[in-house]
DNA sequence: TCATGTGAAAACGTTCACAGCA
DNA sequence: TGCTGTGAACGTTTTCACATGA
């Protein structure tokens, strides 16, 4: 009862999604950097993933590759954007217009890939009335009949961590169900509500796992001998050719 | 030959690698709400993951917990740390000193985790000199030395999608093995640097996804009931209590 | 000839269910 | 009694290897 239903809708794994939009952004530089087919494994040297990988992704969506040649890129992203939604209208209100609501509004990741800012909010009466990128600022109290309208799809925190629970109790009520959340704070919010987190230090985190973990290794002498001395665009003198090969530009 | 070794340190899966600051986060915010100790349920359900999933995660660390009690929070966060490398010192470089790189610096999730500012670099000569929270920003030119000189351990690319590569490459030749890249850009380094994304399109993206599918799935009439009308902090009827009840303060 | 698409196998991660201990 | 720690079962994801087709 969906507009059309053109090809069987394969289950798509949780983790193939998270790559999907990765192969999307790789895709939409390769047409600006003017290339129009590619191959699973340019796509999965530049993703830094298995070119088999590649292949399984994107077989479960349908079969757009032609063998011998590769994808078209263009068709490819299309066919993509279907699968995850983005081909719908997705009105998305950010909350909290510090410095990083404002890095958001303005990002290039954002209306690049078809997002729509439709509100912002805050509760700062210096930052209330004013305008930033596309739209006005609004006092959060509006928030819960903007979003009652039907009017926000997605709700971003980028509030400080101590707002953030009110805020995203407010999104909740305003009945809001997909919520993405930049303020250092876990949330509690009902089982049906989709939440994501982007945060700085989790990053951190992770990174400095892998980081010591490398230098322990190092340190008991079982590492691999390709230490450091590496040089990224300095001409390669016929080693193992990897991933930098598919440099853009 | 590292300063002590006490346990042994069993292979670390690297699901459990991401899931290891989050449970970070919650404890130190148990903390400071007054808990001491927590148990596997209470983690899991603000995590909003499986119990067992926390036991085998944390135990894969040693055994901390006390049958019949729980973790005792302080100590379980040392352990995590200890298991994570964030007990050593994690000069952070940050490049690009806009609204992001702003937000970055001066964000609440940057220095409560140990990780330290060393170095802010930019190329705007409006921007170099200034002083944006704990340290004067540099001409990025300058880069090599300082993270040559071993003052930078991760470095974050906080810069327009056009400088991305160039930046990459700089840190990169100046010896900074990881790197966390906020530009809406895919980037090529060599196989053996660390290399995550953080994206606000990607995100998006991937909730956009999640909110169609559940669309669907309510348009195709086999959802179940659980539809919107949610209260997230108003009174609870007494129906099914799940993950919000682990509210903190 | 070259690169896709896909069964089948292997690796990996999650969940169950309960023994063991405070 | 209550909650951890963990083998064993299960499910998912990755990888291999090659048949298929442009």
């Amino acid at each position: 009862m969906t507009s059309e239903n053109a090809e069987r809708p394969r289950r798509i794994p949780e983790a193939t999604v998270v790559r999907l939009p990765v192969y999307q952004r790789i895709l939409s530089e390769l047409l600006r950097s003017g290339s129009s087919t590619v191959s699973s494994e340019q796509l999965a040297a530049m993703a830094r993933v298995n070119a088999a990988k590649v292949r399984k992704d994107l077989s479960l969506l349908g079969s757009f590759g032609t063998r011998g040649t590769g994808y078209d890129a263009a068709f490819l992203m299309a066919q993509i954007d279907k699968a995850l939604g983005v081909d719908r209208d997705w009105p998305v209100a950010i909350v909290g217009i510090g410095n990083l609501g404002r890095a958001l509004v303005n990002s290039e990741g954002f209306s690049s890939r078809g997002f729509r800012v439709a509100a912002l909010y805050d509760i700062d009466p210096a930052v209330v009335g004013e305008r930033v990128g596309p739209v006005t600022v609004e006092h959060a109290d509006a928030l819960a009949k903007t979003a009652r309208d039907g009017e926000v799809s997605i709700g971003v925190i980028a509030t400080p961590a101590a707002a953030a629970q009110e805020v995203a109790d407010a999104l909740v009520t305003a009945g809001v169900i997909s919520l993405l959340n930049f303020a250092p704070r876990v949330l509690a919010v009902p089982a049906d509500v989709q939440l994501r987190y982007v945060d700085l230090s989790i990053e951190l985190q992770v990174m400095s796992f892998y980081q010591s973990r490398r230098a322990d290794e190092v340190a008991a002498g079982g590492a691999v001998l390709r230490a450091v001395g590496l040089t990224p665009n300095q001409g390669a003198d016929g080693g193992s050719p990897e991933a930098s090969d598919y440099r853009l530009t």
